[in-house]
RNA sequence: UGGGAUGUCGCCAAGCGGUAAGGCAACGGGUUUUGAUCCCGUCAUUCGCAGGUUCGAAUCCUGCCAUCCCAGCCA
């Protein structure tokens, strides 16, 4: 049996790596790395990467670096640096020291690149790309030596010199690892190293126009980093191998304790899509309003939908980590922002969708102050003061002429219900207008409930929320579903045609007064709707529904 | 017979030769001025399939099957 402590630590397969390696002191501090590549915004899978690499290390008592792979000037830019470093933070997570480039050490791949052509283990190759590719062979058939392959140590280390010089024109030649044309890793079929890019680099400009490739450079940031555990996604697994290789052929990081590569499956959640490039689509496309749409599961969308730090840790906790390629469930990522803000969020009253009730045995012009508690299980969060009059809203869909049924526990004509934090009414008749809605409904109410049950032992077991008419302030609310209509758009290259037309759906109704100036995103339960925040932007009031409240009522 | 990985409840996921943790979902019941929360209970005789080794197998061996990844001068 589990004893507490195994039960709160998470227990995964790179844990179990960790304890071995410390175990048999192959390192003495555990560091790892989140390197996201500035070309994207962050969504809920490099979240759980953050949560995994940040976590793992913090839990170890060692540390974990921020590090921008940022070998690839044409798709990067300094916009989304910004953004990353932003959400990281947000996260709750502070990388050690200062934020590291692998542009930092653009020096140290070039001197890095010079001792693998010393050891003839490296050369300049002419081939256009797509004779690199035939000769590359196929998944099948073994492909065929570069006629550069032996130039002479001399030779490459001037023409390399060259390349840096920019002597040569972009696509002319490449820097290639010499090592098996035969290998059943497509990856170890002597991979380019370096190409050639005229292309201003938001960090070092125009100081460079070659450029390490992910493989070459990854490896070797780590090293530099003295990372011991390199943590990336399955779709590496082979580029494994070259990592090794490299590292393995470089004298000051072939040591036993240099870092290693483990691979764990990315997120992949229902409804939903962690593909950047789609992301990007998305927002290209104008399909969503930008990257931190509410719809988005960036992390910045999720932040202006209502979802907390808190909540997205222990999300990640809770899907945990592994090798299986899986797709996730939303329901894990709404308990956790459920559990968070259940406990957290006051409560206060909004009605979404209003219909008017006239109470005809409450007094004319008075108006009452009643005490309402922020949560009915925590005291602590305090008490608010609510209006209570002769008018009130409350939602359509807690009215209907006949109830349907025994279990229908909201207002009908001849029904009593009770109003929340206020007294018992009972609905007598409606009056509709002439398309037949109804306009107002006509109650009556027992003065003797306030904060009480009746005393003559009727039994209301009804309880709707509303608004005071004459205080209330309007307000919008955008209610969000899921952007897709299928529940693995991986499966779909034109995503657009597998958009939920519903996904954004806006109300107008009304909340208390004291909501005039919530804070944004500060969360909130509106009882019995769900959880909302305020959004950002500055026009009139609008609120964000984070998630509803977990609904059991089958109708 | 290219290679690399993975298959444990509807969805995640522990388990590492001693007789299937946990979470989410679902379903019963109780409390409740939120059909919420909370509480209590139910939910894999079985681990992709078939053989084998063993006193004993999800764990070891063999063979199948299924799914994912790799042929960027992307990461």
């Amino acid at each position: 049996m589990n004893s507490k402590n195994t039960v709160d630590k998470p227990t995964n397969f790179i844990r179990n790596i960790i304890d071995e390696d410390l175990l048999n002191g192959k390192y003495n501090k555990v560091i790892t790395r989140f390197p996201p590549e500035p070309n994207g915004y962050l969504h809920i899978g490099h979240a759980k990467s953050i949560c995994l690499n940040f976590g793992t290390a913090l839990n170890y008592d060692g540390y974990c670096n921020l590090r921008f792979d940022d070998t690839n000037p044409l798709k990067e830019d300094i916009e989304y640096v910004n953004s990353i470093k932003n959400d990281v933070k947000w996260l709750g997570y502070n990388w050690n020291e200062e934020i590291k480039f692998s542009s930092n050490y653009f020096q140290k791949f070039y001197e890095c690149a010079l001792e693998l052509i010393k050891k003839e283990l490296a050369y300049v190759c002419f081939l256009s790309s797509d004779e690199t590719r035939e000769f590359r062979g196929t998944l099948k058939k073994p492909g065929k030596d570069s006629p550069y392959r032996n130039s002479t140590v001399q030779e490459n280390l001037n023409l390399f010199k060259k390349m840096k010089e920019g002597e040569f024109k972009e696509g002319k030649c490449v820097l290639r690892a010499k090592i098996d044309m035969k290998s059943s890793f497509m990856c170890m079929r002597d991979p380019t190293l370096y190409r050639i890019r005229f292309e201003t680099h938001h960090q070092t400009e125009d100081d460079w126009c070659i450029y390490p490739m992910y493989d070459f450079a990854h490896c070797i940031s780590d090293a530099v980093e003295g990372v011991s555990h390199s943590i990336c996604t399955l779709e590496f697994q082979d580029n494994r191998r070259i990592y090794d290789w490299i590292l393995k052929n470089l004298d000051e990081f072939n040591k036993p304790d240099r870092p290693y590569q483990y691979e764990f499956s990315r997120l992949n959640l229902e409804y939903a899509t962690t593909s950047k490039r789609k992301l990007k689509l998305l927002v290209d496309e104008k399909l969503v309003s930008g990257w931190d749409d509410p719809r988005m599961p960036t992390i910045s969308g999720l932040r202006r939908r209502g979802y907390t730090a808190t909540s997205i840790r222990d999300f990640s906790e809770r899907v945990g980590v592994s090798k299986v390629n899986s797709l996730t469930d939303i329901s894990i990522l709404e308990s956790s922002i459920r559990d968070d803000l259940n406990t957290n969020a006051p409560r206060t009253m909004a009605v979404i969708d209003a219909v008017k009730i006239v109470i005809e045995n409450y007094p004319e012009d008075k108006i009452e102050l009643l005490k309402a508690p922020n949560h009915p299980q925590n005291n602590e969060m305090g008490y608010r003061e609510i209006y209570f009059s002769k008018e009130i809203y409350i939602d359509k869909a807690d009215f209907q002429e006949i109830a349907p049924n025994n279990k229908f526990k909201r207002l009908a004509i001849n029904k009593e219900v009770r109003l929340r934090n206020a007294y018992i009414i009972k609905a007598t008749r409606i009056e509709k207008n002439k398309e037949g809605n109804i306009k107002t409904i006509f109650c009556k109410y027992d003065p003797e409930t306030l904060g009480r049950n009746p005393t003559d032992g009727r039994k209301v077991k009804g309880v709707i929320h509303f608004v005071e008419s004459s205080r209330a302030i309007q307000a919008e609310f955008n209610i969000y579903d899921r952007l897709f209509i299928d529940r693995n758009p991986s499966k779909f290259e034109d995503i657009s045609s597998i958009i939920n037309p519903d996904s954004l759906i806006i109300k107008y109704g009304y909340v208390e007064p004291n909501l005039k100036n919530a804070e944004v995103e500060k969360a909130y339960q509106f009882e019995r709707e769900g959880y909302f925040c305020r959004d950002r932007s500055d026009k009139s009031l609008i609120f964000n529904k984070t998630v509803g409240l977990r609904d059991t009522w089958n109708q």
